[in-house]
DNA sequence: GATCAGATGACCT
DNA sequence: GGTCATCTGATCC
């Protein structure tokens, strides 16, 4: 089956982790069966000196505390009625953060259809960090839990073939932050998230 | 206490 | 392209 990785894996810096966290599983072990899903597009939030991350300026709050924990921590939170679910990234008091935008199915392909419900074709189950977290089980009951362990966890993957690189989706309020290049996917991948 | 904005997605015209 | 669901934090009173 799956094995997480080790918390060696998330000490990369920040922008080297969102590359190499494409083509990794993500994978939750639910009581009706394991699903997983290998991640082809990633974001990342470079803290104090990105105006599009939660903790711009150093902000410390009861949401963004998280992020100023150990690499390797969930950090989840709310968006309208979707959960977005990142991985903290270093050092510890430095608050930056990986979203993961969109897997491809690999596991638990019968459970997924029935957590997202509606039907649809299965590029739309999992191409958007609303979408997967729905299609994937995964909740603000994770939030401050470490992706090294059971029963929600990353798992080595296969590798990319080719990785994209452009300007992220959904902060065009953020002024200068908004064009730099922090958004990463696998080149040609069918479950990446739409352009905006 | 009120109000507003937001790292989204589904459905409508 | 527009609306809105409905949650949390920030910023004002």
């Amino acid at each position: 089956m799956f094995t997480p990785v080790s918390a060696k894996f998330f000490e990369a810096p920040t922008l080297e982790l969102s590359r190499s966290l494409l083509g990794q599983i993500l994978v939750h072990e639910l009581p009706e069966g394991i699903v997983a899903g290998r991640i082809v597009e990633t974001e990342a939030y470079m803290g104090a000196d990105d105006r599009a991350a939660h903790s711009f300026g150093n902000r410390r709050t009861k949401r963004t505390e998280v992020m100023f924990g150990k690499p390797g921590l969930v950090y989840t939170y709310q968006m309208h009625t979707h959960t977005l679910i990142n991985v903290v990234s270093g050092p510890v008091d430095t608050p930056r953060a990986i979203l993961i935008r969109a897997v491809e199915p690999v596991e638990g392909i019968d459970l997924m259809a029935k957590l997202r419900g509606k039907h649809m074709p299965i590029k739309q189950w999992t191409s958007g960090p609303g979408k997967l977290t729905k299609a994937m089980g995964i909740t603000m009951d994770y939030y401050g839990h470490h992706f090294t362990e059971r029963p929600l966890y990353i798992a080595e993957g296969d590798p990319v073939h080719a990785v994209a690189v452009g300007p992220r989706v959904g902060i065009g309020n953020s002024q200068e932050a908004v064009h730099y290049p922090y958004r990463f996917w696998e080149s040609d991948n069918p479950f990446v998230s739409k352009f905006r």
